[in-house]
DNA sequence: GCGGTTAGTTGAACGTGTTCAAAATTCCGC
DNA sequence: GCGGAATTTTGAACACGTTCAACTAACCGC
């Protein structure tokens, strides 16, 4: 629970118990019923807590969807890195990577969608110009430089620089639209998923083409800007033309 | 005022007024002091009208915004028409409709990362695998469909189908990363517009080539797949593989 | 065991988005 | 101009997210 954002870290066995529990007990609402339809009191009326107390562990109910959002990548990650290790192509490890995604994530599809209900705020682990402060963010961005690590594939320095965080970036599109899918068992976005990973693969192998460096370079250049967006600071033409 | 999305049909002169009264203070408010910041009482009372009565012409607070998105598209619409006819390079065309846009929204930066707020929800305009009712969205679709149609670069039939899709999921990416943009006068976005339009535009020549075309109908395929998401009906397997 | 501190819990109250029945105003045909 | 219907306006009330002062429980050093 350690990893769990929360309104403070818990300092006793009690706490977690308690914490926990309030987090359980929205999920399975919102499972149920929706994010919407779930009210802040009547999660803690089924967890047997105050409604003060729920606030207590967690600042807000979004923060609550905030550490749902962790908790699936908890759950990725611990799926992810032991199938990792069997595998050694780029297709194969992102395929896998994605999939397992979505597979944690099914449970929940009825209000994931939520998941992006802050995707314009900065500090959102969703947004992709986000500046980079968020942990969760941050480790699942480095599950994608695993998979780019372990991979047999030749690939230039500089795209394997930035290919976590435009992997990253992928799977993002990947489960927004999930949120949409609904089709049996989600086949579209499995199907969508096979497809991608396949064109990504040659992407990479193209752009890993020494005769492909200039145009490399400069796509790339274009992603740092991306990365840059939210750089409060003076810009300061930090590249000549 | 017709336009606008609003709770019920404005029947009157006297309504239309009052309409565009609540609308027109409520986005001053917003640009002083914040959308979070700004109440739906404070809205009403400055307008002087009652809040029930603000409700009775916008459903929500978040109508409010629906219609200053549509406000923002008929401004766009209004300056790019023009505009348009005096170009007929895909550069320099969709260069102009893309900076014209940020033009139109640079009055309303601090609050337009609220348009992002619902980006999750199928019925929002600003959604890329959102259902396609939404007239807005449609509306700013058609727009790119006109970039495309008066252009004198030869772009295959295909590709030029799903090109308007395409470049208005791009210009929504601008708009997000202008959201998070702080440099002086936003000159990161207009600098990644000029160098994300130059790329889009040997990117379409390149897959217009005729040796791009099996790449290319492989591409646009997955493109079709994205706009199938929001697809409610049974999954009846439209294509064989 | 006591006292002080820390952690956890409570429930009343606040602010804000929203609703809706009633009242007021406007519209239109006769 | 009147009456009925349609449209607009109102403000009290509701629901829900959130806050916070007060209380309770647990911890720890002496």
């Amino acid at each position: 629970m350690a990893a769990m954002r929360k309104k403070k870290a818990v300092k006793t066995p009690k706490g977690d118990q308690t914490s926990k529990l309030i987090l359980d007990t929205a999920l399975e609402m919102f499972r149920e019923r929706g994010y919407e339809q779930t009210t802040m009191r009547a999660v803690a009326e089924k967890a047997g807590v105050s409604l003060g107390n729920a606030y207590y562990y967690f600042r807000s109910k979004e923060h609550l969807i905030q550490a749902f959002y962790q908790t699936m990548h908890d759950e990725h990650v611990v799926l992810v890195l032991p199938a990792l290790e069997k595998l050694d192509t780029m297709k194969a490890r992102l395929l896998t990577v994605i999939r397992l995604k979505i597979d944690v994530m099914k449970p929940y599809h009825q209000f994931a969608g939520v998941l992006f209900k802050t995707a314009g705020d900065p500090q959102s682990p969703l947004n992709p110009f986000a500046d980079e402060a968020n942990a969760v963010r941050v480790a699942s961005i480095q599950l994608f430089e695993k998979v780019v690590e372990g991979t047999k594939a030749r690939i230039p320095k500089d795209l394997r620089a930035e290919l976590p965080y435009l992997l990253w970036v992928y799977h993002m599109g990947i489960i927004l639209f999930w949120i949409h899918d609904r089709s049996p068992k989600h086949r579209r976005t499995y199907r969508l998923i096979d497809r991608t990973v396949e064109m990504v693969d040659k992407m990479i192998y193209l752009a890993s083409n020494p005769f492909m460096r200039p145009l490399r370079k400069h796509a790339l250049a274009l992603v740092d800007e991306l990365r840059d967006a939210a750089e409060d600071i003076m810009d300061q033409e930090e590249e000549p033309k």
